[in-house]
DNA sequence: GTCTATAGGAAGATAGAC
DNA sequence: GTCTATCTTCCTATAGAC
């Protein structure tokens, strides 16, 4: 008792993240804050002055990040479309834990937070995630129309596969909407 | 001030249920459900006396039973399928305030809790709306592994609209949502 | 940069008058 | 059955030692 501890920086926006997305923003307290990363909650004060609300600002901001590395910039890539998608579905697989873990966007909204630190950067997150399958489904082929309904359908159908794995407390309806998901765009 | 309140039963649990469906379990605070319904703490311990916990839970029987009534009873009843189910749109559209509420299942769900008051009602509502929608498209004529399939989807689809209404601070997903919704059950 | 200790306030919950 | 007033607990945030 009484050792420092000490953590690397991605880790610990993992763990703070993980904390985020169980239980959401009012949910996360200091306490299971300081339990996830093993830091004190006068440490996290520290590394985050603005307190809880940075912490969930720069785990979304992070979160941005991974999508952009992770899914956007390869989606914008080369490469066949039906590969780029097959490729999505693997990551997404990795980023939501094969359907254990909530969406972050879902657990950071709320509504009566018309403004807020939260709700412009969720809404642009949604926004280019759509916009980026619409045109790679635009460059497939599709009308601007089409590819654009697809691509809200398929983020539609990810976080309700998502509300309803975590609702039935099985990860069989996300693991099902992975599996049809390459269809679901191009099929 | 100083003034007594009164409040219709019916009309205490809608506006409890808003609160929770806006900011979720733990968004939710006595201070907030007093001053949404009116009554001041203690008549809402006169009338919950296990707190916050029993009006979640009660709420959450309020919507089970709208659901029952409004929802799954129509789909089971006679009429053609196809005129049930927009019936069922209609119903929806009315249930989420045209996308501007959110669900109170996604809402008082949340990872770390295994177990819980709100665990086992929530499951089993999404269970019983899958599948009772599925038995609808079994008597229209679908395959049962089909019929389940696109049960299933058309209830992603319902919460990941929602989950995009929200996000997006806009009711246009929700809204195409229910517009597809018949096509996408028995196209 | 982490810790212990604690201040200050909001939250859940209760007692008792009306 | 609703109210005012109060209690206790938990939470956010800070001070200051190491």
């Amino acid at each position: 008792m009484g050792r420092k501890a000490t953590i690397e920086e991605s880790e610990l926006m993992t763990r703070l993240s993980r904390v985020f997305r169980d239980v959401g923003y009012e949910g996360a307290t200091l306490t299971s804050l300081s339990a996830e990363t093993g830091l004190k909650k006068a440490s996290l004060y520290h590394r985050f002055p603005g307190g809880k609300e940075q912490m969930a600002r720069e785990v979304l901001e992070d979160a941005a990040s991974w999508l952009e590395e992770n899914l956007l910039s390869p989606l914008r890539g080369d490469g066949k479309p039906e590969a780029r998608i097959r490729a999505m579905t693997r990551k997404l697989d990795e980023f939501y834990s094969g359907g254990k873990q909530a969406c972050l966007l879902n657990m950071l909204t709320s509504a009566r937070i018309q403004e807020g630190p939260f709700v412009k950067p969720i809404k642009d997150l949604f926004d280019v995630l759509i916009r980026t399958l619409a045109d790679l489904l635009c460059e497939h082929g599709l009308e601007q129309d089409e590819a654009r309904q697809r691509a809200e359908r398929a983020v539609m159908l990810l976080h309700g596969s998502l509300v309803l794995s975590r609702g039935t407390g099985s990860t069989q309806p996300f693991k099902r909407f992975l599996k049809t998901l390459p269809d679901e765009l191009i099929g």
